[in-house]
RNA sequence: GGAUGGGUGGCAGAGCGGUCAAAUGCACCGGACUGUAAAUCCGGCGGGAGGAAUCCCUACCUAGGUUCAAAUCCUAGCCCAUCCA
């Protein structure tokens, strides 16, 4: 089996390692890592994938996968990477997110059998730490000029908001989280994203000048578009792994949109698919880019890691059905196999024989947040009724039965791919 | 505690008595071109009523006040930054 470095550096996982003794260590045997999360909310998204997907390699390869939610350090807040204080979480939400970044994670990390993944809660140990031991044993061997020199320190101490003590201690608890991790668990690696470099290596600092032992620390590229910014986040907010918070055709969809320039390096980092096989759908892809090969693979792989086969399966099918093109004089039973997937809305039978205003529909449909958004689309052409090419206009002010695509259902879409199953029940 | 500069839309940042639902940029939403891509161009971007013209309501940290009229002036308070102690 190949090291696990040399395949997160393949699969451009892998961006800074703070020693290059690391691969020769990983290939000897076994060894131990840990990820942190923040448990910022009650699912993790995309951006989060990244570091799950080191944990599994290394899983896979053998190694010990440790996650680690913060829930003593959430109550303080990380300033890398932040512009601006961060609010505190209460110890009620914390709970909740906890829970819920822990079902997330189980979806991708094997935490039963002979080779077990590990989640952890730093607030086992940092809760009940006091102050004055903690300033002595691990302040202690903190010198002022290295913190204020850490990149995320000087960012915000250089920023118009500054930065509270509070947050400027938080490395402290990440530096000590290792210690911990590394006495206890024998944990030798902690990995993360580029913005916890300082925290990584303040951690390392830690153990050498406590126990006297060498730990490593590796950090992975950002997620991001083709323009540069860091990816998670699109048009109706975080792109969240739990299904609740994103339906799997939703998930499915936005892999679905990913631009060309960015979907080799999707496919390598966020699946597992074996290498030659991306090559060869990267090949398949240039030879005709609008059939969007490489996005479909992409999105199907990765829904089917987020959600199962058989949700991806279905996220395909709906997307193929309404991206295929015209529906009208569709079946009920069709379109209602549909209404599970993809966002959809119920309405009594009564408004609309009582003649629905399509201001109405459109708001009530979420394809606008007010009336007076769902005018403004309206207006600009951007409704589509039934995967029709031409809007609706002045004519379809009012929506009646002559409007619905089958018995009791019409397809609602707003620009061009944003889709709403309306059913009059 | 003292001095100085600040708190404006998701963010950045103008405005400093009326023409301000608030310039501009980013983000976001439609449209054109396309491939559910990128780039570019055009339009939009608080809420309610109306087919529309238009009208109404709520908004520039908070609470009061001055004015026919306040994001803009005054008073008090809260918060933030920087420097000094």
């Amino acid at each position: 089996m190949s090291n696990v470095i040399q395949t997160l550096r393949e699969r451009g996982l892998l961006r800074d390692v703070t020693d290059p003794a690391l691969e020769e260590l990983a290939g000897r045997g076994p060894i131990a890592v840990y990820v942190g999360f923040d448990p910022t909310a009650d699912s993790l998204h995309i951006g989060n994938m990244v570091g799950i997907m080191v944990l599994k390699h290394f899983q896979l390869a053998g190694h010990r996968a440790i996650a680690l939610a913060g829930g003593g350090t959430g109550m303080i807040g990380d300033p890398s990477g932040k512009s601006t204080e961060r609010n505190l979480l209460t110890p009620e939400q914390l709970a909740v997110n906890l829970a819920g970044i822990k079902s997330d994670l189980s979806r991708f990390l094997d935490f039963g059998g002979a080779n077990a993944a590990l989640l952890l809660n730093n607030a086992d140990w940092l809760a009940g730490y006091g102050f004055i031991d903690f300033l002595r044993d691990v302040g202690k061997h903190f010198r002022m000029g290295d913190m204020l020199a850490k990149d995320s320190v000087r960012t915000r101490l250089d920023s118009e908001s500054g930065m509270s003590f509070t947050e400027f201690s938080y490395m402290l608890l990440q530096a000590y989280d290792f210690k911990h991790l590394f006495e206890k668990q024998g944990c030798v690696l902690q990995s993360g994203g580029s913005d916890q470099w300082g925290n990584i290596t303040a951690g390392i600092e830690l153990i050498r000048r406590t126990l006297g032992k060498q730990a490593f620390g590796m950090t992975t590229p950002l997620l991001v578009d083709a323009a540069g910014n860091k990816m998670g986040k699109s048009a109706g907010g975080a792109i969240w792994l739990n299904g609740e918070r994103r339906s799997p055709y939703e998930f499915y969809q936005f892999w679905i949109q990913r631009e060309d320039s960015m979907v080799e390096s999707y496919l390598k980092m966020m699946t597992l698919l074996p290498l030659e096989k991306i090559a060869a759908t990267m090949v398949e892809h240039a030879a005709d880019a609008s059939r969007r090969v490489a996005q479909r693979a992409l999105a199907h792989a990765v829904t089917a890691m987020v959600h199962g086969a058989a949700e991806a399966d279905k996220a395909r099918d709906a997307s193929e059905a309404l991206f295929g093109g015209r529906l009208e004089k569709q079946s009920d039973a069709e379109l209602r196999g549909l209404f599970q997937d993809v966002p959809s809305v119920e309405i009594p039978r009564a408004d609309l024989d009582a003649g629905l205003a399509m201001v109405d529909l459109v708001t009530r449909a979420g394809l606008a947040e007010s009336k007076k958004e769902a005018k403004r689309l309206l207006s600009q052409g951007g409704v589509y009724l039934n995967n029709s090419d031409v809007p609706v206009g002045e004519d379809d002010r009012v929506v009646t039965a002559g409007h619905l695509a089958s018995d009791t259902m019409l397809i609602l879409r707003a620009g061009k791919k944003k889709y709403c199953l309306v059913g009059f029940v």
